[in-house]
DNA sequence: GACAGTACCGTCCGAGACAGACGGTCAACC
DNA sequence: GGTTGACCGTCTGTCTCGGACGGTACTGTC
């Protein structure tokens, strides 16, 4: 049906506004700040380009509110509903994508001065301490409400990887990554092992 | 001294031809791929331009092999390594980015079908069981060579990573999410706790 | 050694993504 | 009604992205 290539961006714009129903750039932009926006980071200007190319596709609506400030209220067409889903529904061939500074300044570390892994250690812990409190208190604000239950979902997912990140940076301050290793052998679901025996 | 900001696509080069010695884009190219491709990806095409620029401000040196094909071999200068010391010295203040196409489209879910879901989590297991395996392979064929133990840590953290999102995606395929929160408050390691108390 | 076939290597290009400066708008308070 | 500061939207130049494309070396064939 439409041959266009929409990119992730643009299906967290559909997403959100199927969720939130019409919505203004600037409520996209708050309501991804505190949610999606933690595991799929984009410069608030793409909310007021893009929407105006999705209306041009034909899968937002555009109604404008010229009373005082210009404002733009979009809301879903059907096309556009059919589209997130047809998405929703698609396989998912990618991996995730990670970018982390600071396990660039780690693998490089070599190069440099040794006595700076501590540091970048410490500063990495107070992170993703700080990090899952933020998380910890959102399931705490929205836990209990079954309107939100199922974003909390993925508050989950990202509640691991903080914890993941955190055990090694502690392990790695504290000399015994070892420890990881066998911690993790007892953790191992049982859903299938690895392919490579050992 | 250097006025000039540097992308940490150019401390990636800059790195890696610290690691590996003076190398052509090609060489590069493959030393990232199956390295520090896998926590900071880009694209290829990246390595042809950015060291003519890193070149351009002294930081990399360029020798031309006319013989044949037209040939770029780069090394570092002096210079190019102090700030290659410099950035791994100064202090991360960014946390990591993740880009997780499969955590969007579960955090849509609502939207769309529900019955995606299991299929969206065995394809997620599936390829995070693939991605461990290929780390183990690493750490088998690496990991008793003293030369690559420094990179032998980040792989660590990768595994971490990996495991940590093996473990959400089976809880969830398993329908037993509160598995992993009862699981985490086990494992934290007691540096410090979480500023929301609960 | 001419030739074809294939893996290797480098370059280019249009479309987006990006950061952040900038300017307009509003509410509140004096 | 003027001033202030928070709120909201737009714009700009630059960089990134991915992938198509084209050139180059190697290998085997006769």
């Amino acid at each position: 049906m439409s041959a266009v290539r929409l990119s992730p961006t643009s299906y967290v714009i559909l997403g959100m506004i199927a969720l939130r129903g019409p919505s203004t750039p600037y409520d996209l932009k708050r309501a991804v700040g505190h949610s999606v926006g933690y595991f799929w980071n984009f410069p608030h200007a793409q909310l007021y380009s893009e929407p105006d190319r999705l209306a041009d596709l034909g899968l937002l609506a555009l109604s404008v509110e010229d009373s005082g400030r210009r404002r733009k209220t979009y809301s879903l067409t059907d096309r556009g509903r059919a589209a997130l889903r047809a998405w929703l529904a698609s396989p998912t061939d990618e991996h995730f994508q990670m970018r982390d500074i600071a396990e660039l300044k780690l693998f490089f570390n070599e190069v440099g001065d040794p006595d700076s892994v501590p540091s970048l250690a410490a500063e990495q812990i107070k992170q993703h301490e700080e990090r899952i409190a933020v998380y910890e208190g959102m399931v705490e604000r929205f836990g209990d409400d079954p309107a939100s239950r199922p974003r909390m979902i993925t508050l989950e997912l990202g509640l691991e990887m903080e914890h993941a990140a955190l055990r090694f940076w502690t392990a790695l301050a504290e000399g015994d990554l070892d420890r990881l290793r066998r911690a993790r052998k007892g953790t191992t679901t049982g859903t299938s092992s690895s392919t490579t025996a050992e």
